[in-house]
Parts: structure tokens; sequence; C-alpha cells
DNA sequence: TACTTTTACTCGGAGCACGAGTATATTTCC
DNA sequence: GGAAATATACTCGTGCTCCGAGTAAAAGTA
């Protein structure tokens, strides 16, 4: 790819990506936000239409002066596979430069392994790219367990062996991203949730142990493979503990349904998420018994003091809280702000950080993972592999 | 500043910001490195020489050909000025583009607070900017403590009250940038240290406390403000033990000279770091007691688990150790390494990632200063600044 | 001195942003 | 219903950068 190539593309980039993160924006509130002048934006524009890559619609809002227009998807523009390799089953959908998602396939596992249903997997990406044929500029993976590259490494609650995820691939030149839903989700409340426009964002998902993200301007910090964000097994807890991922302390077991059980004096359940849910909701109605009280409140003290030492070392505008964190916050209020309070350092306890609920429940895997892969789609080097073809 | 300039200076920057990260690089080897065509190189470079930007000197070695040029600052060109804040006292340096640092004026800090002797030392920077009238660039500050924007929170042994260092600032449109040096050191090792070009590197500078450093292209993340980087107050310690943060079981505690200290039966030192490297000293010459290397072995392994931690949270390609760091693991490596891996989640463990000393010593938070100022000093918009009034 | 090798410069072409000036589409007012 | 007001979009000449093929230059080598 020419440096000029890029160079030309670059504007063209930064216009879709105000497009997609601010959807229904109008052309004369974009080239306002871009500083570009008249001239210039009525010929990118332009090329943008003619590249299928923009479509203009008429805005009708009152007022007097000749009306813009407001700035959508072309409907042979671009789009982004995801894939959900959600604890519940799998999913394929296509998402346009809107966010509009349309779900293409979906299955479930079985009782099969990664190398069982991959293929079947794979097999509905492609047939989902062929339906467009072109339109595919990217596939993402948003899977529900710990990934490095493209490879998974460990599933949720399943026992599944790591497995390569590169079968997904939509096809030559369409690259394939693989994130968690922990990233993801946090990238969907950084762009577009609980905490939009947040220059520094935690988020904190607990389901089967703790996931996270930090996100920087709306892009996550995942270190060199992707695999950054396990909070959970940073040593936080009970040194005593040994955690099936092969250390010892870690915060997991302090903060999911297996602390709550193990507070409750239960073996460790099955499926620790819904374990979790069953204690909270009890909890949550006032009909549980004190034990219950008590091991909610421990679990959310654990939680607490984890965020304040995670806000210590990150130094976060906000932190947002999904799956089972907002039901322990909300379970033993005091005892979570309490902990998180008296885990900061001095300086931040001036002026703490607020903790948001997520906005985006089971949907913000998906949302993160359509943006990550517009974030592909409208760099510069991919608009131009894109306009190349089409343009003229 | 307009887009067009911004573009116009784009290329620009990139090549400056190569000649600093590889000081002494021919043009040939400038150009095809950023797949620059050859009349567009000639154009670039001929401008940039104009603006003082760059000057070129012949590289004398051998063969035929026509002689290329090696690519250098100008002598006229643009500079940083790094404010050195250590716990030993204050200095003013000026960098240029090709690393080369010169001390500018110096002082100590005698018993005064910060209100007291900062006036002279933003004095200093003052004299400095107007020795060199226009070319200071940006003023870095180097602060041995805790920062949030350009305030100072918290400074190494000395109980200084929090102080704003925005009086350093070097004159209008001149930024001032302020950094700890845990970060800034870190930079350095990503640049030109120990893990030149990781990916993601983890910095983690044992001094009085633990600071550190992610750095992911060699640019650090460090929060909202600044503040980032604070491991030492994650609570991976003793839950019992109170920290002056004001939280409890803060890492600190666990692996610097007040650990070393309470580990032999020592009351809290007052200068933590000279502690800690006197008992290191003793015991890698071989001559302390047990109870010593005891105290060292323990602390070693609270180095080594938590550093695990951190790796199972960020990822990186490679770990920097500084300060009482290096001895520690020295003095104790079994005790290290075995923390250090049984720390580490399964999948990492097959492929620890390397934890190396870092080959930067007390000059390395200047380094990363000069790196961090010329970071500012040739992105497009600052050099679209400086050009407007020297081209031509 | 002539040849080889490597690098730098020349120059016409293409593309984008700028910005002043002009045209257009709508509402509001009379 | 028509004119004025208003907000927006388009036109076009200018300046800038990058491209790339061709040419010139500066060394070593025979």
């Amino acid at each position: 790819m020419s440096r000029s190539a890029r160079l030309r593309w670059s504007t063209a980039s930064e216009l879709l990506r105000l497009v997609y993160a601010e959807p229904g924006i109008t052309r004369t509130a974009a080239c306002e936000r871009l500083a570009l002048a008249s001239g210039a934006a009525t010929e990118l524009i332009e090329r943008l239409r003619g590249a299928r890559l923009l479509a203009e619609h008429r805005a009708d809002r009152g007022g007097p002066g000749r009306p813009t227009t407001v700035l959508g998807p072309h409907p042979r523009g671009p789009l982004a596979a995801v894939v959900d390799l959600s604890a519940a089953g799998w999913r394929v959908l296509l998402g346009d430069l809107a966010g509009a998602l349309t779900e293409a396939a979906a299955g479930s596992y079985g009782d099969r392994e990664p190398a069982g249903f991959l293929p079947e997997v794979a097999g509905a990406v492609g047939a989902a790219v062929r339906r467009e044929p072109g339109r595919v500029g990217a596939v993402v993976a948003a899977v529900a367990g710990a990934v490095s590259g493209t490879r998974l490494l460990q599933f949720s609650t399943r026992g599944w062996h790591a497995a390569d995820l590169g079968v997904l691939a939509g096809g030559p030149g369409v690259p394939l991203l693989v994130g968690n839903d922990a990233t993801l989700g946090g990238i969907a409340e950084a762009r577009g949730g609980a905490v939009r426009g947040a220059r520094a964002a935690l988020h904190i998902l607990v389901a089967v142990g703790v996931g996270g993200a930090l996100l920087v301007d709306g892009r996550p910090v995942t270190g060199a493979r992707g695999a950054g964000g396990e909070y959970g097994h940073l040593p936080l807890g009970d040194p005593d503990l040994a955690c099936p991922c092969g250390a010892r302390g870690c915060w997991d077991l302090m903060v999911d349904g297996r602390a709550l059980a193990r507070h409750r004096g239960d073996p460790v359940p099955r499926d620790p998420f819904a374990y979790g849910r069953n204690v909270l909701d009890a909890v949550r109605s006032g009909k549980a018994p004190d034990r219950d009280r008590r091991a909610v409140e421990r679990t959310a003290r654990a939680l607490g003091a984890g965020i304040a030492g995670l806000v210590n070392l990150h130094d976060p505008d906000a932190v947002t809280l999904a799956g089972l964190a907002p039901g322990l916050r909300a379970g033993a209020p005091e005892a979570f702000a309490d902990a998180y309070r008296g885990g900061l350092m001095a300086f931040h306890r001036a002026d703490p950080p607020p903790v948001a609920d997520a906005v985006h429940g089971a949907d913000g895997p998906v949302r993160g993972a359509l943006a990550l892969g517009f974030d592909e789609i409208t760099g510069p080097a991919a608009l131009a592999r894109w306009g190349a073809h089409r343009t003229r």
C-alpha cells in the first residue's frame, strides 16, 4: 500500500469512523466536526458515494435554509461479519456502518469440542460472505473465553482444549480478528455505552471468573497477543486457594459464583454463573437468609477492593460493571462502596472514578466486535484497497 | 491547525521520528524504510533542511556508487527541555533530535518544599529556553513520584505536599509534559533499551515502593491523567499491613526496602532505597547472614509472584526490571523464577515472557522524557507550527 | 580515462485540501 | 403567492505532496 494512497484515504477514514461512531449524523455536522472545508467536503462525499462507502438521505428537520443530508451506510457498502461464540451457542451476524446487525446463522455446540463444530461455524461464515459478494471486509470472533492471537485458550465453563479459530477467516484479504467477551463488551461501553467518550475506561465482567479491559480512547489495551485483560488471574485473593489456571490466589476465586458457593458452604457449582445469579436474585428479593447476605457482602467487598487496586493501577476516568458484578454491588452496596473507597490511594479518594453498570447486556460483546471490525474496515489501508476496485 | 497542514507534515513527522529512533540512519535507509519514492524524498528532505529540522552529513563508508548522507539534527533545529526532579536533586537539560543531552542547570532541594524551590527550577528552564530562542518545542518533567496531569502528588521519600508543576512551562506555545520516573524509564527501555521494539513491554521499577508502566509500541499506558502505573498500590500484599497511601495490603510493602527491613526485624528505614541496596550488596557479596538471605528470598518471591500476575493481566512480550528489582532477582534467582513461573496462567507458562534487567540506569527517566518531548515536537501539528515560521 | 555502481535530482502527472465566490433549497415574512 | 432570509452545497483556481520514469552525479574500479 503506497503512502500516497494511505494519505489520500485518511480523511475518508476519519469521516467514516465518525459516521460509525455517531449514526444519523448530518453531513453538515460531520464536516464541522472534522473541520473540513466546504469544497473538500463536496468532493470527499461524492468520492465516497461513488466508492459505495456512504449514502445520503434527506434530513427532514425544520428551520430555514437549504436542508442538509444524513450520512449513512451505502446499500452495497462494506459489512463486518461477527461470530459470537458465547456460552449458550454460536451465531454469525452481519453488521453495517450504521451498526445494524442481522443474524445470518446460529447453532449450538451440543457435546462437541471446537474441532467438531468449528467447521460448521466456518461454513456459516463462508455462506454469509458469499451471500454479499465482496462486501465483507472483516470477520470478528467474540469468544467467551481467554484468547491469544487467533487461538482460543480456554472457554467459559466447558473444558474444551485449546483450538485455533483461524478456520473462521472469511477468505483471502479478509482479516480475522479475535477478542474475548470482556474486552469487546468494554469496547461497546466505552464507545456507545455507559461511559461513552471516556479517555480511559475500566470494564469489569464477572462471569466464570473475572475478565475485563482497559479502554483508552475506545481502544482496548490487550497486550502482545490480545490475551491481556485477565484481571481474574491477578493474585489479589487467598494465596491458599489454587486456581484451575495453575496459579494460586487468583482474584477469580473471590468474586464469582464459586466464591459465593464457598462462603455459603456449598461445593463448587457446575455453572458458577447461573449459581451466582440465583443467589443474587434471592438476596435482591429480600427473602434470602443472612448467610446468603453475608456471602454476597464478602464477595462484593472482594470485588470493590480489587477494583480499587485496578483504579490505582490504571487511573481510569470511569469504571463499568458487567455480568454478575452489577448484582454483587446492588446486593451489598455499602460493602462494595466501603471496599472500593478504602482501597483507593489517597489522591483518588478525593475524587473517585464513578462506577457505572454496563448498559449493554448480552449484546455487548457483539456490538464491540462490530466496532472492532469497522475499525479495520475504515482504516486508510483497507479503504484504499476497497476504493481501488470500486471508484469510477 | 488545518487538516491539510497536518497531512502535509505527516510524512515529515514519520521521517523525523525515524531519525530520532535510529540516530545515524542514512538517507537511503530512511527512505527505504518509509517506502518513500525517490522524488518525494528529495523534496521532503530539502523542505526539512530549509525548515531547520534536519541536516545532512557525508556518510563515509567505502564501496562504489554515489555516497549517501547521514540524517541528523539541524544545528538550529528544535530542542526539548528535560527537567529531572530526582531524589538527589534537580537538573535542567536540553536534548536534540540525535538524543544528545547537555546539562543547562542543576541544584539541590535543601530542606525546601516544592513551593520553595520550584521558582528556582522554573527560572532555570526559562533561562535555558531564552538561551536558544525559538528552539525549545517542549518541556518534559521527569519526577520521582506520583503525578496526575501536571500535579506532583507524592515525591519519593520526602514528605512534600502536592504541588503543581505548571510553573515549569517554557512559555506560550511550549507544552509541558509531566511523567514519573518509572513510566519514563519504561519508555527508554522499550525504545532504545533492553526490549527495544517490543510491541508490549512491562517495566517494573522498585525504589521506594513499586512503579512501572505498560508500554505499547513504546507509548506508555498512563490512564486519564497520567497517574497510571502505580503497580505498588495493587492489593497483592498482606491485607493486615496499612500503606501510607491510605489503602491496605499494597504490593509496595512487600517488595522494597521496607519489606527487607520487616523480614530482618528492623524498623522502617528512613531511606528504604539505600537500605535495600545495602542489604542486596551484602547478600551479593556472599558475606550476609542467613537471615538476610531469607529476607531477600521472601522479597524476591513477592516480586516474582506479582510480576506473574501482571503478565497475566497485560500479556507483554517482555518484562524489564529497574531500581532494586534486578538486585532482588540476582540475590535469590531461584525464588524469583519459581514465584514468577508459578504465578503464570498455564498458557503463559509454556512460553513465559523473558524478564530482562534494564540497561538504562539513573539516566533512564531522562532519556524517556527526551523521547516523549520529541514525540510532541515531531508530531504533525507541532511541525506545521514550526514550519510555518521557518520555511523559505 | 572509461566503466560500473549506487544514489540523488528533474519534471510532468495525479489527487486532495483550501477558500472565496456562486448556486440551490427550504422556511419565514409580507 | 412572491420576496427575503437563511443555511447549505457546489464550482473552480491555487498550492501542496507523492509518484515514477528518466537523467545526472559522485564515488570506486579496471
